[in-house]
DNA sequence: AACATGGCTGCTT
DNA sequence: CAAGCAGCCATGT
């Protein structure tokens, strides 16, 4: 056997867990986009990646998959699936507040905004 | 190998 | 602020 592992050739094992990093630095009560997420993981415009992995990820994973939304600060999960439900709940409990399923990026986007001030951090 | 499908984004109407 | 359109990129048929 030339090789037995069930690591990708392209490196596609790694890029995920650069995601599955990235995501787990994201601080409690602070939220990111799947682009903002991509992007830092050195994926550059994978965005819909991130969504299919994290869709991908097991229901006893421990990473905040919940902190992620889309770039308008909205929920990407519809409101009616259960997941969609899980991640608005999470949300909460953090302290974010969610208004019509969206969420003020300018005030728990994470990273900070490097030309906008926000009170989140207090 | 071609085509369809996304937990997306940014720009333009 | 909502809706339409065109890129982007891995996966599934």
């Amino acid at each position: 056997m030339i090789e037995r592992s069930g690591a990708a050739p392209d490196g596609t094992d790694l890029r995920r867990e650069a995601v599955w990093q990235v995501l787990a630095a994201i601080p409690p009560g602070r939220v990111t986009s799947y682009g903002q997420l991509a992007r830092m993981a050195g994926l550059g415009r994978g965005a819909r990646l991130v969504g299919r992995w994290l869709g991908q990820l097991p229901d006893d994973t421990r990473l905040p998959w919940h902190r992620v939304l889309n770039s308008q600060g909205q929920l990407s999960l519809p409101a009616d699936h259960p997941a969609g439900r899980e991640q608005l709940q999470r949300l909460l409990a953090e302290g974010v507040v969610v208004r019509n399923r969206r969420v003020s990026m300018a005030r728990y986007g994470w990273p900070d905004h490097p030309h906008s001030i926000e009170t989140a951090s207090e």
